[in-house]
DNA sequence: TGACAATATCTCGAATTCATAATATTATTA
DNA sequence: TAATAATATTATGAATTCGAGATATTGTCA
């Protein structure tokens, strides 16, 4: 009982997290994209054109990745890659306008998504999750130093 | 900045079990074991014999990849795969003398590991993450129904 | 400048996961 | 009891991810 007990944090923090990932999965299904696919987007849309090494450092993937996921969304017709004007090693990759225009409609419809999960949340919730995660993340991150 | 701050407990709980999950990983990884297969054990030790099914369903992994990962650990020379008496169509799997002393070890050492994470928390802090977290997890699993 | 380190991308192979179908067994029900 | 549905596992192939090595380019510094 008491090891069950110092776990529960653990467990509903990993719960809760899948939930949420397989609820944005089963959103961006429905758009045939991967959830990596979703990420690249999405950081394009925000961020306008970068280059593959620059996006697969905002979402953590690594390089050998990149390429394949660069691949399918330029197959599926929603990015291109464009020379680097200023370094011949990197390539630009930036939404094309199928892209654009289905991030458009994507984007808003998963920030409802997304606000929609911590709905039931007070603000006086929201901010003690908050203050509570930083903690905690802070002390996993300088676990591992 | 509305748009962020919104989405910010959303980024705090991907972050931070991102950084639980990659603590974990570097610790069982040191024994040459994958997180489900470190799962697996994990189930095995405190639940006993179980059949393939059951410890599937357990850490919600597919059947499939059930098969994959049980191979390997039998291949390590931590569980065996035995007749289930009751019903043929099963499988019986359980830590073999090595996968116990293995998990002797590794169990306790995993619980202060994952304690520790949480040690910056006072018991307050620790009670409203988990109500918080409750909250959030209905409510997403709702919305998926 | 020339040598060497660092950077960006791509290729390739290995590992892992899932989905589907195949096989065997058990449970149900008419 | 015979037919059918349900269950447990395995086999197989597709998709995705990572890591190591290859290639091309850029930056650094003696």
């Amino acid at each position: 009982m008491d090891k069950i007990c110092s776990n529960e944090p653990y467990l509903l923090l990993m719960q809760t997290t899948k939930a949420i990932q397989e609820c944005i999965k089963a959103n961006v299904t429905k758009r045939d994209l991967s959830v990596t696919e979703f990420s690249v987007l999405e950081v394009l849309y925000h961020k306008g054109t970068q280059t593959i090494h620059q996006v697969g450092s905002s979402i953590l993937v690594a390089s050998g990745s990149m390429t394949y996921v660069v691949d399918k969304l330029v197959q599926k017709g929603f990015l291109e890659r464009n020379i680097c004007p200023g370094d011949r090693r990197a390539i630009h990759i930036s939404l094309s306008d199928n892209g654009r225009k289905l991030m458009d409609a994507l984007i808003p419809e998963h920030q409802v998504l997304i606000d929609s999960m911590f709905a039931s949340l007070d603000r006086y919730e929201v901010n003690s999750l908050i203050d509570v995660l930083r903690k905690t993340k802070m002390k996993v991150e300088e676990h591992s130093n």
